[in-house]
DNA sequence: TGTACATCAGTGAACGCGCGTTCACTGATGTAC
DNA sequence: TGTACATCAGTGAACGCGCGTTCACTGATGTAC
């Protein structure tokens, strides 16, 4: 691949990674000007190509989203991952996994909207996570296994157990930056604060509530 | 007012209440169509009427929408407070409060969907629900301090824990209809049997454990 | 009770906008000989 | 190593669409006298 002078050189007509640029160029508007803004024109714009050009690496403009949905989860998924020791008790390792899910909705919401409705229009968000060996779906099953408050082989409740952890999270993730907890976050010291004293009325989070 | 002849009469001129039939189509086209086919126009039309006459009834599309998510707010209350006997228990009374909720948004989807959106965009979600003295909160509030796992002197724990409710049902709310969920539901015997399984794992509600 | 007139609540045509998508095209690349 | 050519990955102009909003207008209503 020809790369052009990183100075002054012409851009070359033809990009080398279009499909990658296109993604990152989607994440920036995400960024910028949220999930209203997030139009194929708009990204092509944003990386600085024409309008018809996305079009020799995606089908339509729902095969863009969900390809950036799909990074998405896979960013999530690695967030996740990072945030709970493996070797922890795994009570701390499913409250990490939950504030792991949260703190990333919060930090890029725009890209949790696409995520979301990705899933929601295609019926596939528990569906994606689960077939994955290692995705985010199954960290938590394995978490809440190890917590054995369920036991893997009570395989209906155990299935509950972590669809109700989903579904909390979603809630939260969706709701925690509402402006109207802004006051009660500041009586309780932070925003960390507030999220254990939530995370800590729903029951699978529950030792958080031991703690303080 | 002076109505047509149901049946063959022309159309009045004036309306007579087109605000109220502004809200009713919206409704409408929502139900058939979904929320992104929500626009003035489409509104307008399905109310028969000309593209710019709901401008004398809202000073733009926001206010319209805001109009729509008020209605479906108090729509909300109703449900909440006729699915809640006053006299039954507290705990089932907090349990009736988060299935009519999550009811409500399985019914509704689209209408609350639009509730959602306004809300975040307003950051007045819970702001409204709270100033109204019987609001939807208040509700959810009352039954849980009968409840005495939190007191109402314990202010700020009070707050969590309806905050925390509210978090719960918005996600199940929201992902109760997720067709990834259809086998696990079949396998239970129903959707009720399904959301009060997932609910049984969530602190607040977790009388709907010790039940079944 | 009748009439002049202000006000209200509609009409429908027009505006500019950004969108998704298509099309004929063209410059660059890589492969066969 | 050089050349012909198929293929790939861009361009940019154009399409039709529905949208929110504005505008000059007009029909109906209700009020003052």
């Amino acid at each position: 691949m020809k790369l052009p002078c990183p100075i002054t050189g012409p851009k070359p007509y033809h990009h080398g990674d279009l499909r990658r640029a296109l993604l990152e160029a989607a994440s920036r508007v995400l960024e910028r000007e949220g999930p209203n803004a997030l139009s194929l024109r708009a990204v092509a714009r944003e990386a600085g190509v024409s309008p018809a050009a996305p079009y020799h690496h995606f089908k339509d403009k729902s095969e863009l989203m969900l390809a950036i949905s799909e990074e998405g989860f896979d960013q999530l998924y690695k967030f996740m991952l990072q945030s709970s020791d493996p070797d922890a008790p795994p009570m701390e390792r499913v409250a990490a996994i939950g504030v792991a899910y949260v703190e990333f909705a919060k930090a890029h919401p725009s890209i949790y909207r696409v995520m979301y409705d990705c899933s929601r229009d295609l019926e596939s968000l528990p569906d994606k996570a689960h077939k994955a060996e290692d995705g985010a779906f199954s960290l938590l099953k394995k978490a809440m296994i190890d917590l054995g408050v369920v036991s893997s082989d009570q395989e209906v409740d155990l299935e509950l157990a972590c669809i109700a952890a989903w579904c909390a999270a979603h809630g939260l993730a969706e709701m925690v930056g509402f402006r109207q907890f802004d006051s009660l976050k500041a009586k309780m010291g932070g925003e960390k604060a507030f999220l254990a004293g939530v995370l800590s009325h729903l029951g699978m989070f529950g030792q958080a509530r031991n703690r303080g």
